[in-house]
DNA sequence: AAACGACATGTCAAGTCTGACATGTCAGCC
DNA sequence: GGCTGACATGTCAGACTTGACATGTCGTTT
């Protein structure tokens, strides 16, 4: 279960409300995990019953701030040292590639033009985040992930293109 | 739901047994979708109930070879096409490399490593594939896919290299 | 002939996740 | 004052997934 870690980590890198993790899953993660409020609250609930985070504010509209604990600390390097590089994933992109080879030459260039346009969309969300990282004081945490998914947009958008061409050669204009 | 449209796409590809489409989700499938036998023999059942697969074949242990009806491609080539390019994932690696950071350096350096491992040995297996597939006789359909894996993994190990030498600067010998 | 490992299918309890439903607060605008 | 939209939390049925348990067959080796 990662759901756990990926809120204790966000918690640790800062402590935030239900409600802004659930955007920084939106966000930070969304290329990585999906997870939405009616998963988190529940989740920072048994993480507290658990002993791993605590409420250290109180704001407007029954909002409260977590925090990790020490013991919360502790399972998350557990979590990170240990835990063997699990490379189970569930891609439903990953899926729709694989078998785009089915369809027929039209179809696959409308799937693939989609493909490519929706990965434009995600590229042009990276780059305004790593602008806007940028532009602030110091060096932040998930600069490097931001690179990385800019590196592999580069690499997937390279090869629908190949793939795009391979599609029109087979089926005309 | 994913699940599904794989198994019709793998049956798409070529007529199986349950046991062979779990050994393919192991193989082809492992870095895309995660799917043990309990799920793609009940799955199997459904799918024959909703007349997208058919039996076209009996064989020995009670082995029973699916193929897809033309209902079933008609599904699959409908989700390939229309359904939109969801690009939610869960991917508990990507959780993992973002909060990399919160180790000690020594610590970070040891579970990059073993990242670094993870990834080699991927890379061993679809270097593998790829040999298999190129010494068949004519094009495989999923040889595209077995090169973008080995871009993307290509561009995962440089990066974690680089997070390799950022820990060592940071953390000394 | 017994033992073993790969082949082959099936079930199920427990856990995880989704999407809809539900409730209420606060700030700013008209 | 009323409206709207963002903020904020919560619940739950139904669907999906996991990991363990269960059963049996076939070919090869000892």
């Amino acid at each position: 279960m990662s759901l756990r870690h990926a809120v204790l980590g966000l918690l640790a890198t800062q402590p935030a409300t239900g409600y802004e993790l659930a955007a920084k899953f939106d966000r930070s993660l969304a290329n990585a995990w999906h997870a939405s409020h009616s998963q988190i609250y529940p989740e920072l609930a048994k993480l507290q019953d658990a002993g791993m985070v605590e409420v250290v504010g109180e704001g407007a509209r029954r909002s409260r701030t977590y925090a990790v604990t020490d013991a919360g600390r502790e399972e998350l390097r557990r979590w990170l040292v240990e835990g063997d590089a699990n490379r189970h994933q569930r891609n439903e992109t990953a899926v729709r590639w694989f078998l785009l080879f089915l369809l027929e030459p039209a179809d696959r260039r409308r799937a693939l033009e989609r493909e490519l346009a929706a990965l434009d969309a995600n590229e042009a969300m990276l780059r305004e985040t790593a602008e806007r990282i940028d532009s602030l004081p110091g060096s932040h945490p998930f600069r490097p992930n931001v690179d990385l998914g800019l590196r592999v947009g580069d690499v997937m958008r390279t090869w629908l293109r190949e793939q795009l061409d391979a599609a029109g050669d087979d089926g005309g204009t």
